[in-house]
DNA sequence: TTGCAGTAGATACCTTTGTTTCTT
DNA sequence: AAAGAAACTTTGGTATCTACTGCA
């Protein structure tokens, strides 16, 4: 059988090599008709096209004109190159003008992204893949500084260490005493002054021990700029060992030393926590080009190390508040109200405080970033935290979580309270931009279409423009907690929620959207108009419940819509899963399929018709649901098992297509000897077409065959070309397992087909007999054989 | 020199259930 | 022959963002 086989296909190609040859014989001219005959149906593939472009020329623009009319020559000319470099964009345009546009739209894109690149140059910001970039690496950046911290405080916190601190006698009984003060219940306060005074006698006891102050390597763990991610100045990686031993001994870099005085204070017994600025890269900063690099002096100056990165907090139970201790860089001790002194100028670009985390003795993690920062309201810093984006916020509470281990305390309670209070003494913003999204202000200018301001709502306050040209101009200050949000009955009900009956819109606008342009097409007027609600006109929507049959119902398009949990009837459940309706289908019950959202077309693919509903499952009787998902894993079981001998097969058939080609490969060899002229092959070829009869049936069968072969190589080829470069983890999945079998095969065939030694023998056994040919032949065939099969698969 | 308002220019957002033609 | 896939469709106003500039 697989002989037979062979041989019918082997006869096909030649068959078809002979084709080939003689279109290319009599020119390109044919063979492009004929394509075109193909694709464009019942349109014959005449020559009249010349009138047509003039006509269109006098209605389009000049510019299209010469394109048309050198496109014609081109392809008169040229065709067959162009047929090679672009076999598949042909279809895009009617007849003629096809390959010249083609190519006029890649110069263009080539043209377009040119002058982009140009023009951000000129800008000097960042495109906007950079941009994602650089912000999701100052959230990994914060996360590994945030771990690292943590990973400290748990060194600080170990037996060994703080037993050994102890030994070493550094703080003398006096000063002990001091840092354990008792109540004094007439003056609380003096309490609190003889803590303070434990501290900084603690304090110049630590300065005195700590003999020894390395440098950075580099920058340390201050800020670095953008173009000094890469450059490889980290601190050398310390061992617990060596870090309990550099603590004991009092050397190390300030952070050490800092850290050190925490275990210091831990080891007397003090409820004390080391503080950790976090100093991510500025995501903020979009420029393409840092005035640092250029500069160059910028990279550490007199100032850079003047604030600390690290340092410490102590519990003081009387006033109930941290004490702030910075032992190493500034010596200073402070009870924060409402400025620090370690918060670094706002203008440094080494020192920008943005994330002060504390962990403390109990394995406790927490961001107290509102005692050091005076205007954390400010557009620049809400701009520079992660936490600025709902998303963002999320991360970031997952991550302090993560690293809390304790419980919440008392202690937290009264330190929220402190920052509370932070948070309202604050105050109104300066200037202008520090109103934007501002949580607690917002300027009347400010207020938008879909906002309402509160009747009885009052100004608390004015602002005056700072510049001189305005100087007179004063702006209305409201407070954002009086302002309303509105919405359309639509998207409330996007929400989930519905008017109530004899609700009243609050405002009209006018219609956003493509709406707009359809409603003011019909003429009318009030049709471009949007009414607007506000949560008070509505309630949450209660969907009817499923009948006893397990019939819910639907919409006027025969599905339920599912934007919220409440939209769900109570008796019912929503199951997600592609093949939901299938199995529903397969257990016949009643269902409903849930539109959970809708997607929208491409980024300019913005249209009426654009806009479809995503159906992610069924929403079914509560009764049902055992049997559906049932169902559903049933599916999916026999689904993948579908795939499976899919795949097995498929790799069979790439072993039949070698198998298939060596065995022509040396049919050829074996009947015809080895041929070396092209004209001799194409005779021979010829001449064997001439014996034989053509036969149909093995066609498809040959196509079915090859075809899958070359498709599974062509789609990885595809895959790579759109992946962008590996920022994302999703993309490497691609390129790797089963298209790639493909192409393996692809490549070991052509491998097998040429192996020297082979052809080395047989160049030996034609000079012997005088024959005039050489391996050249195979090749030849091999590589149309490939152009043959690839044209298979084109069409 | 610094901080601010204002600027340009790019970009994001909003929207929220087709129709026709070709292929299998 | 029916079902399903693919092609066609290609707004525009408002809000926001960011580097830069000129002014005081």
């Amino acid at each position: 059988m697989a002989q037979d086989l062979s041989r019918e296909q082997f006869e096909l190609l030649r068959k078809v090599l002979r084709e080939k040859k003689e279109e290319e014989a009599v020119q390109g001219d044919e063979i492009k008709p004929r394509k075109r005959r193909k694709r464009h149906g019942d349109n014959p593939p005449v020559k009249v096209p010349e009138p047509a472009p003039i006509e269109v020329v006098v209605l389009d623009s000049s510019d299209s004109d010469n394109s048309m009319s050198s496109s014609m020559e081109d392809e008169d000319f040229d065709s067959d190159e162009f047929e090679d470099v672009l076999p598949e964009d042909e279809s895009d345009d009617q007849g003629e003008d096809d390959l010249n546009i083609t190519i006029d739209k890649v110069d263009k894109k080539a043209e377009l992204a040119a002058k982009k690149l140009k023009e951000q140059q000129q800008r000097n910001v960042v495109s906007h893949e950079v941009k994602k970039y650089r912000k999701d690496f100052h959230a990994e950046y914060l996360l590994c500084l945030m771990v690292h911290g943590y990973i400290r405080n748990e060194w600080l916190n170990d037996d060994k260490l703080l037993n050994r601190l102890f030994k070493k006698h550094i703080i003398p009984e006096k000063v002990e005493k001091l840092l354990h003060p008792t109540l004094d219940k007439e003056l609380p306060l003096r309490s609190t002054r003889k803590l303070l005074d434990g501290l900084k006698q603690a304090m110049q006891l630590w300065i005195k021990h700590c003999h020894i102050i390395k440098s950075y390597a580099g920058v340390g763990l201050y800020m670095r700029q953008w173009d000094e991610i890469s450059t490889n100045f980290h601190n050398q990686p310390t061992t617990k060992q060596q870090f309990i031993k550099d603590i004991v001994r009092g050397r190390g870099t300030r952070d050490i030393l800092a850290q050190g005085f925490v275990a210091l204070l831990r080891a007397y017994n003090v409820n004390a926590r080391l503080c950790f600025s976090c100093q991510p890269p500025d995501y903020c900063n979009m420029k393409l080009n840092h005035k640092s690099a250029q500069s160059g002096s910028n990279f550490i100056d007199n100032d850079t190390f003047k604030y600390p990165i690290f340092w410490c907090e102590v519990w003081d139970k009387f006033t109930k508040k941290w004490i702030t201790v910075d032992p190493i860089n500034m010596e200073t001790i402070e009870q924060i109200r409402h400025v620090s002194k370690l918060e670094p100028d706002s203008r440094s670009s080494r020192n920008v405080m943005r994330y002060v985390i504390a962990y403390d003795r109990k394995q406790g993690c927490k961001d107290v970033t509102r005692r050091y920062v005076k205007h954390m309201y400010s557009y620049k810093f809400r701009h520079s935290r992660i936490t600025n984006d709902p998303q963002g916020q999320e991360w970031y509470d997952r991550v302090v979580k993560k690293l809390t281990l304790r419980k919440r305390m008392k202690i937290d309670d009264y330190e929220d309270v402190y920052f509370q209070d932070r948070n309202e003494t604050e105050g109104m913003p300066g200037c202008l931009q520090d109103f934007k999204n501002h949580p607690v202000y917002i300027l009347a200018k400010d207020i938008k279409q879909t906002q309402l301001l509160k009747v009885d709502a009052k100004e608390c306050g004015f602002f005056k423009l700072n510049s001189k040209k305005q100087s007179n101009k004063v702006v209305k200050v409201f407070y954002r907690k009086d302002i309303i949000e509105l919405h359309s009955p639509r998207q409330w009900y996007q929400m989930g929620r519905v008017l109530k009956p004899g609700a009243r819109f609050k405002k009209i606008i006018q219609k956003r959207g493509i709406n707009r342009l359809n409603s003011s097409s019909n003429g009318e007027e009030e049709e471009d108009k949007e009414r607007l609600y506000s949560i008070d006109e509505t309630e949450i929507y209660t969907p009817p419940n499923a009948n006893e049959l397990g019939e819910i119902k639907k919409n006027t398009y025969g599905n339920i819509e599912i934007f919220a949990q409440s939209m769900i009837p109570h008796n019912c459940v929503l199951i997600e899963s592609p093949v939901a309706i299938k199995a529903c289908k397969f257990i016949r019950i009643e269902y409903a399929p849930a539109v959970t959202s809708f997607s929208f077309g491409g980024k300019k693919l913005r249209g009426k018709g654009n806009v479809k509903p995503v159906i992610s499952g069924v929403v079914v009787a509560r009764w049902f649901k055992d049997a559906v998902v049932a169902a559903i894993s049933g599916i999916e079981y026999s689904l993948e098992q579908d795939k499976q001998q899919e795949s097995e097969l498929k790799s069979l058939q790439d072993w039949n297509e070698m198998l298939l080609r060596l065995r022509i490969k040396s049919n050829l060899n074996e009947t015809y000897g080895l041929a070396r002229d092209e004209p001799k092959k194409n005779d021979r070829i010829t001449n064997i077409h001439d014996e034989e009869e053509e036969e149909q049936e093995p066609v498809e069968d040959f196509q079915v065959e090859a075809g899958g072969f070359f498709i599974g190589n062509r789609e990885n080829a595809g895959s790579k070309e759109f992946e962008l470069p590996p920022l994302q983890a999703d993309g490497s999945q691609e390129y790797g397992s089963p298209p790639l079998q493909g192409g393996g095969f692809l490549s070991h065939s052509k491998s097998e087909s040429d192996p020297s030694s082979e052809m080395e023998q047989v160049n030996e056994d034609q000079d012997e007999n005088g024959h005039d040919v050489v391996d050249g032949n195979t090749f030849g065939i091999d590589d149309e054989y490939d152009a043959f099969m690839d044209d298979i698969t084109n069409e």
